[in-house]
Formats: C-alpha cells, sequence, structure tokens
DNA sequence: CTCATATAGTTCGATATCGCACTATATAGT
DNA sequence: ACTATATAGTGCGATATCGAACTATATGAG
C-alpha cells in the first residue's frame, strides 16, 4: 500500500482521536463532583438503553477494558449514582441500576452541556451530523470486528 | 433545544469517542517498547508537519494539556526519540527534533499497522474517507473555538 | 459426576493524565 | 527603567488507565 493512502486513513484516526479528545475537555469542564467522561457515559448508556446490564457488557459498549469499567463502576457506586446487585441466576455477574441521583446528576450534566451544544449546532447543522453517523457507525463497526 | 435534537449530538461525539478508543487500543497493541498512542502521534507530527517546532505548539495541536504533554516528551527523549534543545531567542521556550531512532520507530510501528490499515481499506474505501475528512476538521475547528 | 476450560469480575502494580501552583523569561504600559 | 502582566515549561499530588495475574462460578466433554 502506498504511502499516501496510508496516511490518509491515519489522517481520519487522528482527526477522530482530536475531536475526542476536545468534546472530553469540554464535557469535563462543565461536570460537577470532579466526574469524567466514562462516568457520564455510564449514565447516559444506562438511561438511552437501559439498565439492568453487567459491568462486562459496558465494558464492551465503551470499548475499554473490564478492568477500567470495574474502577469506573466503583465510582459512580461511591457517588451514589448507580447500584450494584448481584445477579441471582449467575453468581459471577453483576447488574448495574442506575439511582435516581445519577439520573438526576446526568439530566443536570446535560442541562450544562447545552448552551455549548446550540452553539456547536449553530455551525453544524443536525443534517450534516445525520450525514456522519452512518459513516462513523460503519468504521466503528469495522475497527470492532478486526479486534478478535 | 429538544431532548432529540440534543442526543443526536451526543450520540455523533459518543460515536467518536468509541471509534478513538479502537483505533488507540489497535495502535497499541501493535506497538513496541511500550510506547502509547501519544508517543506515536507526536512523532508522526514531527515528520509530517516538521520538526522544530515546541511543547507548546503540539500540545495544542493535540488538544491535550501542556503538563501531559512535558510528561509525553519526556518519556520520548528517555527512549532516545526526539531531542529538546533550548531556543536561543526565548529562553522559555525549547525546540524538538526528531532522532534518527525516532524516525526508525515511527516508520517501523506505521509498517507494524500497515496489515490492519489495509483490511480496514477493504471495507472503507479511500473515498469514503475523504467525504468523512471535511465534515470532523470543521467539527475539530468548531469545537477549537469554542474552547476559548 | 468429574475435570478441563471458559467466563465475570476484582486486585495489584506500573504508568498516564491532568489541575494547580510554581519558576523563569518576555512583553507592555507608564 | 520599572512594574504588571503574559507566556513557556515544570513539579507535584490525586486520580485514571490498563495489563497481568487472580478468585469464583459456570459450562462442556467424557
Amino acid at each position: 500500500m502506498p504511502d499516501k493512502r496510508l496516511s490518509l486513513y491515519f489522517q481520519l484516526l487522528n482527526e477522530i482521536g482530536i475531536v475526542s479528545q476536545l468534546s472530553r475537555t469540554l464535557l469535563e469542564s462543565r461536570m460537577e463532583h470532579g466526574m469524567l467522561l466514562p462516568h457520564f457515559s455510564v449514565l447516559n448508556h444506562l438511561i438511552r438503553v437501559g439498565d439492568g446490564t453487567t459491568p462486562l457488557k459496558l465494558a464492551n459498549a465503551f470499548q475499554v477494558p473490564k478492568t477500567s469499567m470495574t474502577h469506573t463502576l466503583a465510582r459512580l457506586v461511591d457517588a451514589g449514582f448507580i447500584e450494584m446487585r448481584e445477579n441471582e441466576k449467575d453468581k459471577r455477574s453483576k447488574s448495574i441500576f442506575i439511582t435516581r441521583a445519577g439520573r438526576a446528576f446526568r439530566d443536570q450534566s446535560i442541562q450544562s452541556l447545552a448552551p455549548d451544544v446550540q452553539a456547536l449546532a449553530k455551525e453544524l447543522s443536525m443534517k450534516e451530523v445525520q450525514a456522519m453517523l452512518p459513516a462513523l457507525e460503519h468504521l466503528r463497526k469495522i475497527l470492532d470486528r478486526q479486534r478478535d
């Protein structure tokens, strides 16, 4: 593969990395209680996709090592934003539930971020976003498949 | 702003975060010497954009805090992949140069990753990549501007 | 049923990350 | 020139991240 082609793909992933970094910093600067992006992401996921899921499924959803997810969940339990219950059917496994406080925190984080998203929306239309999403999902699925 | 609109933008950033995470893991699994994505990214940048730049400029290029860049650069110096020289004109500042070993390591990393990129290219054409890039750059610039 | 293997999650240690506070140097205002 | 402010980079401490090894439970092969 010629260098030019290779570097195009590198450029794509580099650009994605920088955007990821920027949005992470933005979110974290708006959140309270010292919560970080992974904490918010988990809470948001529990609401969007539904709770009762397991730590491993969450780790897979965010593509982080399960050991990192353990840590993130422990922090959320400490903060009172989630509950971890034993799974009676499979004693190895646990189930995660979001608490009232967790919902409140997630809602509040979104509200704190709303002005930023509004500003973003002024320059990047929903149409443009909708155009980007399928390609990104496609890319994610490819990379996900390659991981094995 | 209605929830639906808000969540579309969240979904975009979430998807970008996951792809970023996936590509990071992939790259790091292919690199030797315990180097991580930031180390590779800096070396790659020094070659693509040219060296002689400063730590602060690098921090800005990757949108990380300058204190993180200090750490990354120290690691690269230790590994013998870059050199840091004093700037005679401005004694506060330093200049970064990539070494022969740094170039070799960067080239080798790219070679190690080439098969993965090839596999990726089979499913995601250059055309698709070229279609994604402008939108991502646009998004990056908007977020970058908002940061201030 | 028993044993080998797979799976879910945690612990531990090494390193990365980053905010805050700090030093040193440069620049601007008067 | 003198002082206030801005800028480049670093040191430190708290926390996050992650690979390797571990425990506990489940599943499958015979």
